[in-house]
DNA sequence: TAACATCTATTTTTT
DNA sequence: ATAGATGTTA
């Protein structure tokens, strides 16, 4: 073990104020910190992880819990920063995370293999599709049934709600008929698919979770005793699913400290409930609530418009708590309606030209808000014409590009040879390939696999297996064989990777040896804990499965780059060049890992999330002016922010004012002013572009705010 | 019967 | 830009 690690030394009663300082030295059991916008939450956060360092508890046994990737990340970085203990001592990561990790060394007890693929919302997506073709194709054919996207989020809801799929189903498809007995049926054949394909969606992260601990006492044990404080960051917006995992994973001894501002949920639609931090009190006893109400982040002005907003809540929520500005002055809030969303980029454009060529702010001070991708369209056309750099922190991003996923993909299958999303996403590749061969191919190459019991790969090149291949295909198809070939045996060595049919795969899994349980059991508890812990047990890793040396994540990416997807991808777009670089980006990606599956568990949780490096690299600078929805600026700050598309029926969306869900779009309309440190600048386009170009009112929401509070401008966008 | 080409309509928010 | 639906080709 290390020795206790040193760091510079804490001033907590200066650097903190007398709230903060509360919160963060508390010492009941359990702690509920509630704390508005800008009012130092993450600040007390991290403080309290370094004063919980102070008082000698251990990093490995503090649990770290964020709701985004991001968040995660900036939480870690600033206690790194701290404290000066690496991030990679903690447990610290989103709710799913942190599932599948544990996941990972208790797979066996929730009848899955260790090295289970995690299905992206895109692979989930094209598997129950597959499903739902084969089971109900009439349910879902026609333009008024639901697609199995919508079956699909209906399904997750219930799952992250923890309600009965009937129930739900019934609620919100009532227009579909016999959705009740139907959708329940789906997803029993879906679910039995992912586990023939040993893999799980993001939703079996936190359900499995859940059943371990309560299904497994020696693991619900284990854990209990391990973790001595868990904190849970944006408490708000946990769902039921994720509120009993904090309460299942606790122990006896656990410390849980929960920070939340139930003014700024904005995750209703995926079952998160502010009314969490209301029962947090009665399902954690000796619970000490700390409120923390000093807004250090804006000014007076925006603090106040802010407030106004709140202030038409139709449903008062939780705890009442009233924030107070401590900074200077500013100017007001602007409204500034613009003719169309053309105008609307132009004005935004030369707003942020003044502000920066007069009035000296730099483009990264900047963030142009709105509440969906689309909404900024004109916006990205108007900055590329000008060529004024930009970064958008959502939609298609560098994980998401069909590249990327191709190429994911072939990982994916070169590590579970049961990912048959993944063997179909590559066989659809080849021209003359579609669904349905890729299906009979694999068919062939498992029965061939089974029947001659050799791997799977090499039944792929088998006589039998090559005649269901189109000839137009063949060659392609045989070199495609032939790289994964080459991947699969860096990784795995040439000998040990029997073709395991999905019949061999559960019988595996039937009669799971006692030993591989403890092995991830060990694995688990050192994970981090201790330096040495990993490449101990990565070595045992490696001789329990081959004595080779096996390749190295990165070194198998580099076989696949050089192998057949290098050939193909300048075979079929013209820009292959950025592609291939990133690709080859991905090496330097893989050079972190140390397997391939953490590898992939990564790039699965990530595949909605990019790094603002990658992007920023693109762009070749750091002062860029930024982009993003509402949602994934959650927890950011800026001196000046700018709303776009502040108009009923864009903000609040037209669908949210058909479905009543007003209190929602308001409570994220707050989170986007309460970004603003010094100047907001909210606008609309007065006529909507779509194909019915009516005429747009302004935001209901500046309408119910204080007419005080905010100054309307109209007039020329130069000068506002 | 399956794959491909073309046309059309339409964009919520994230793990 | 993209997915879905529809029609066309091998």
């Amino acid at each position: 073990m290390a020795d206790k690690p040193t760091f510079p030394p804490i001033d907590f009663r200066s650097e903190l104020n007398e709230d903060q300082f509360g919160a963060v030295t508390s010492q009941s059991r359990n702690a509920l910190v509630l704390a508005g916008a800008g009012s130092g939450k993450t600040r007390t956060l991290t403080y309290r992880v370094a004063w919980l360092l102070e008082q000698g508890v251990p990093p490995w046994r503090i649990l770290l819990l964020t709701f985004t990737n991001k968040a995660a990340g900036e939480m870690l970085e600033r206690i790194e920063d701290l404290t000066g203990i690496p991030r990679s001592q903690f447990w610290g990561g989103t709710f799913h995370s942190i599932g599948q990790r544990i996941l990972r060394a208790n797979a066996y007890a929730v009848g899955l293999n260790p090295d289970f693929t995690i299905l992206d919302a895109d692979d989930a997506d094209a598997l129950f599709s597959n499903v739902c073709k084969q089971v109900a194709p009439d349910f879902i054919k026609g333009k008024n049934s639901p697609t199995p996207r919508v079956i699909f989020d209906v399904v997750s809801y219930a799952r992250n709600t923890r309600s009965p799929i009937e129930k739900i189903a019934k609620e919100r498809l009532e227009w579909a008929p016999r959705a009740e007995e139907i959708v329940p049926a789906l997803w029993k054949e879906y679910t039995a698919a992912k586990r023939l394909q040993n893999s799980c969606d993001y939703d079996d992260l936190l359900e499995l979770l859940c059943e371990l601990l309560r299904n497994d006492p020696p693991a619900r044990e284990r854990y209990g005793n391990r973790f001595l404080h868990i904190l849970v960051d944006e408490f708000q917006d946990t769902n039921s699913l994720q509120s009993e995992i904090v309460r299942l994973i606790s122990g006896p001894e656990t410390h849980v400290m929960a920070v939340g501002d139930d003014a700024q949920c904005i995750y209703t639609w995926r079952g998160a409930n502010y009314k969490n931090i209301v029962d947090f009190p009665i399902n954690f006893p000796d619970t000490q609530l700390h409120k923390i109400e000093i807004n250090y982040r804006s000014t007076p002005e925006i603090l106040d418009f802010s407030n106004s907003i709140l202030s038409a809540r139709t449903e008062e929520s939780g705890f009442s708590k009233q924030l107070r500005a401590t900074r200077e002055h500013g100017a007001p809030p602007y409204v500034i309606p613009q003719l169309d969303s053309f105008a609307q980029a132009h004005a935004v454009v030369s707003k942020i030209r003044t502000l920066v060529e007069d009035e000296g702010y730099s483009l990264s001070d900047i963030i142009v808000l709105y509440r969906a991708h689309f909404q900024a369209k004109e916006l990205q056309l108007e900055l590329t014409n000008l060529s004024v750099p930009f970064v958008i922190t959502s939609g298609i991003q560098f994980f998401q590009q069909a590249h990327i996923r191709d190429f994911v993909a072939q990982l994916r299958f070169v590590q579970n040879h049961n990912d048959r999303v993944a063997f179909t996403r590559i066989l659809n590749l080849i021209d003359k390939i579609g669904p349905r061969t890729a299906e009979r191919i694999l068919e062939a190459g498992n029965n061939v696999a089974s029947n001659k019991n050799i791997k799977l790969l090499t039944a792929l090149l088998d006589k039998l297996v090559l005649k269901k291949v189109p000839e137009v295909a063949r060659d392609d198809y045989q070199d495609l064989i032939l790289t994964l070939q080459d991947m699969s045996e860096s990784l795995h060595g040439k000998e040990i990777q029997t073709g395991a049919t999905a019949a061999e795969l559960s019988q595996k899994i039937a009669k799971t040896p006692d030993e591989e349980n403890s092995l991830g059991e060990l694995f688990d508890f050192f994970a981090d804990g201790n330096e040495y812990a990993n490449s101990v047990l990565t070595e045992n890793d490696i001789a329990k499965t081959e004595n080779t040396v096996l390749a190295t994540p990165a070194e198998v990416v580099r076989i696949g780059i050089d192998g057949w997807y290098g050939d193909f991808l300048k075979k079929i777009y013209p820009n292959w060049q950025q592609r291939y670089d990133d690709l080859e980006s991905l090496i330097g990606f893989a050079e972190k890992f140390e397997n391939l599956s953490d590898l992939l568990a990564q790039l699965a949780l990530f595949s909605t999330e990019t790094t603002d490096k990658d992007v920023r690299e693109r762009n070749g600078g750091n002062d860029s002016l930024r982009l993003s929805t509402i949602h994934q600026a959650k927890g950011l700050e800026f001196p000046v922010v700018f709303v776009i598309g502040c108009a009923d029926g864009l903000f609040p969306l037209r669908r949210a004012i058909e479905e009543g869900d007003l209190d929602e779009e308001r409570r994220l309309f707050y989170v986007a002013c309460t970004r603003a440190k010094e100047k907001l600048f909210m606008l609309y386009p007065k006529i909507s572009s779509g194909r019915d170009s009516s005429l747009l009112d302004v935001s209901q929401f500046i309408r119910e705010a204080e007419p005080s509070s905010y100054r309307m401008f109209y007039g020329s966008p130069r000068s506002f």
